[in-house]
DNA sequence: CTGAAAGCGCTTACAG
DNA sequence: CTGAAAGCGCTTACAG
C-alpha cells in the first residue's frame, strides 16, 4: 500500500502538507500542491479510509436500519416478503444518492441487545443512519433517537435533535384513489387496509374516508376490512370476503398497497370474477410489477425519487451540522402522490 | 466513548492485557480475566472497530460487488430490473450468513476507473468480496481477480489463488424442465433463452438440448429463441413469436428464468390463449412470485440457501487462510436444482 | 506556507 | 502471565 509518507518523500514535503493538499486546505503553496498532485498520480496514492476514520472519529459511512419484524433480524432478511417490495425499490435510489455524496452504505446486522446495537454503530463511527420501521411502536426507534447519531426516518413520524423524517402524502393519495373510483360511478367501495395504528395505514384510511365524505357517501364500517400488508393475507381476506358477502355488497376495492392488490386480483380471478368488469381494484405505491399484473394495475404512485433525494439531503445536512457541533432540527418532508390509471379500474355501470 | 484504557484502569491491568483478554489469548491469568470482564460489563465497553481495523490492517467487512451493466453503476442500482430478482432474493440470505459469521456487509459504489475501484476496496481494508456479474466478459471480473482480495463469485466461472465460485447445476435443471414437458406429451418445445454466451445461459441451453436428444427428439433451431433476461423482452419476444408462427408450431415454452416466464404468460394471455391448455410454460429459479402468477408457475428451483451458505463459507475460509499468508485454491460448488410443479404446465393432448 | 510532534484506539512483538 | 513501547496511517493544533 502506498502511504502519504511515500507521497511526501517523492514531493519533497512533509506528510502534514500532503494531508493539507488532500483536504483542500488553502495553506499550501501552488508549487507544493503541484508536486504533491504529481506524486499522487505517479504513485497511484489514495488515502487509507480506515486511518482517516480513526483520526476524524467519523467514517463516511451511512448505516441502513430496517426494522421489519420484532426480532433482531438482519437488514434485508425480510425483503422476500411481499409487504416490503416498495421499500426495496427505494433502496437502490438510496444507494445511488449516497454514492453521489461519496458515502458508503453499510448493512449492519442488529446485535442482540438494544444497548449493544447503538454501541456497535458507534464503534464503527457511523456518520448517519437511514431508518425504515414498519411498526411505529418498535422500541428500536426510540433506541435510535437516543443514540444521538444523525438519523432520517422513512415513513416513521419520529423527530428529535438529530433526526427527522420523510413520507408520502398518504392521505391525499388514498383520497385520490377513492375519488377515482367514485368518478367511475362506484358507490360501494371496499378498502382492504393495513397498519391503521401506524402513520402510513392511518393516513390511507383517513384519505379513503375523506373522499367518501366529500362525495356525500356514507363511511360504512362494513366496507373497511383489515388485513396484513402482504400478498398472502390480502388474498385470504379477499377470498373470505367474496365467500361471505352473498350477494356481494361492493363493486370496487381500494388496496392498502400494490402487493396487497396482487393478492386481491388473484382471489378475484380464482372466484371466477373479472377485473374490472365485476370488481375494480386500485393499488398504492406503483411498484414496477404493476405493469405485469393481470390486468395491469391502476394505482397511486409514491414519488420515490423525491422521497429518497429528500431523505439523503436531509441526512447529510444533519451530519454536517453535527460535525460543527451545532444543533439542527430539520422539518420533515411530505412528498406528493399521483394517480396512475391502468386497466384494473373501470366504470361501475356493468354491476347490478 | 469508553476505551480499553478505562477498562484497564478499572481492572487494574494494562491495555495490553485487556486486549489479550478480549482476543482470547491464553496468556491471561484467570483473576485478571475475571476483573477485566467485570470492568467491561460495568463500563459497557466495546472495542473500537475502526481502530482494530487499522492495526490489524483488515476490517471484518465483506463488500458486495454486483456488475449488472457495463456502466459504473451502484450495487443495487439495477435491482428494479426484473432480470435480477433472483439475485435479490439471494441477497437477504447472504446478509444473514454474513451476520452469523460476525462480518459487516458493505455496499460500496464503484468508482470511475478500474484501478481506483480496487484501491478504494483496499483503502477500506475489505476482508473479502462477494461478486455477482451478469456479463461473463465484464472487465471488472478480471480486475477483481487481480486485486488479490479473497473473492467468491456467484454464477461466474472465475477462479484464482484468492477466488472461486458457486453456481447451480443449470444444465441439469434445464434438462429436468424440458423432460417434464416431454413427459407431459409435448414434442414441439420452444425455449426462450438468454445469455447463451455466458455460463448460466449456455448451460441452460445445453440442458434443454440434452433432454430432447435423450428423448430422441430433434433439436430444431426454429425452437430456440433468444431474448433478454428481463420480463419486458420476454413479453415482446413471445408476442412476435405468436404473431409470426401461424399456424403455431410449438405447444410449450421453457423460459430462461421465472421473470421471463412472467412476460411470456402475459403475452399468451393477451393473445387470447390459455396456459396451460394452449401452451405450457415453465420457468427457472423459483422466486417467491411464482405462487402469484396466473396461473401459478411450474419452475425449477435453485437451492438458494445452499448456494449462499457455500459461498459465504468458502469466502470466510479464503479470508482466514489469507490471514495466515497461506495459499488456498478452493474448488467451486455446484448446487443441485429441483422441479417444482404448479399449474402452468399440463398435458399436450389438448393441442392439435 | 510548512514541519515536528502528538494523538486517534487499538494490537503485538519484546523483555521480563 | 504482564507491562512499556512501538506502530497502524492519517490529521491537526502549535510554533515558526
Amino acid at each position: 500500500m502506498v502511504t502519504s509518507e511515500q507521497v511526501a518523500r517523492l514531493a519533497g514535503v512533509s506528510r502534514a502538507t500532503v494531508s493539507r493538499a488532500l483536504n483542500g486546505s488553502p495553506r499550501v503553496s501552488a508549487e507544493a500542491r503541484k508536486r504533491i498532485e504529481e506524486a499522487i498520480v505517479s504513485l497511484g496514492y489514495e488515502p487509507d479510509v480506515v486511518a482517516q476514520s480513526l483520526v476524524r472519529q467519523r467514517s463516511r459511512t451511512i448505516a441502513l436500519c430496517l426494522f421489519f419484524g420484532n426480532d433482531n433480524s438482519t437488514v434485508l432478511s425480510r425483503f422476500g416478503e411481499t409487504q416490503h417490495y416498495f421499500y426495496l425499490d427505494m433502496l437502490r435510489d438510496v444507494e445511488q444518492e449516497i454514492a453521489v455524496a461519496h458515502y458508503d452504505l453499510l448493512l449492519h446486522s442488529a446485535s442482540t441487545t438494544k444497548k449493544n446495537y447503538i454501541r456497535s454503530l458507534q464503534t464503527r463511527h457511523i456518520a448517519g443512519i437511514l431508518a425504515i420501521a414498519m411498526n411505529p411502536t418498535d422500541v428500536r426507534i426510540q433506541t435510535l433517537l437516543e443514540a444521538e447519531i444523525p438519523t432520517i426516518f422513512i415513513d416513521s413520524i419520529s423527530q428529535g435533535v438529530h433526526s427527522t423524517y420523510v413520507t408520502s402524502d398518504n392521505l391525499d393519495g388514498s383520497r385520490q384513489a377513492t375519488e377515482h373510483l367514485i368518478h367511475l360511478g362506484h358507490r360501494r367501495i371496499m378498502t382492504l387496509i393495513s397498519g391503521t395504528d401506524g402513520p402510513v395505514g392511518s393516513k390511507r384510511l383517513a384519505g379513503y374516508c375523506q373522499a367518501l365524505q366529500q362525495a356525500g357517501l356514507p363511511v360504512d364500517e362494513q366496507l373497511i376490512y383489515p388485513a396484513g400488508w402482504n400478498t398472502e393475507e390480502a388474498y385470504q381476506a379477499t377470498m373470505t370476503l367474496l365467500r361471505e358477502r352473498q350477494p356481494r355488497d361492493f363493486t370496487a376495492i381500494v388496496a392498502g398497497s400494490d402487493l396487497m392488490a396482487i393478492g386481491i386480483l388473484r382471489a378475484i380471478h380464482e372466484s371466477g370474477l373479472h377485473v374490472p368488469n365485476d370488481i375494480s381494484v386500485i393499488g398504492f405505491d406503483d411498484v414496477d410489477l404493476c405493469r405485469y399484473t393481470e390486468p395491469p394495475l391502476t394505482t397511486i404512485r409514491q414519488d420515490r425519487s423525491a422521497m429518497v433525494h429528500g431523505a439523503v439531503q436531509r441526512l447529510i445536512q444533519m451530519i454536517e451540522t453535527d460535525d460543527k457541533q451545532e444543533e439542527c432540527r430539520l422539518s420533515p418532508i411530505i412528498t406528493p402522490t399521483k394517480l396512475i390509471v391502468r386497466a384494473s379500474t373501470g366504470p361501475a355501470f356493468l354491476q347490478a
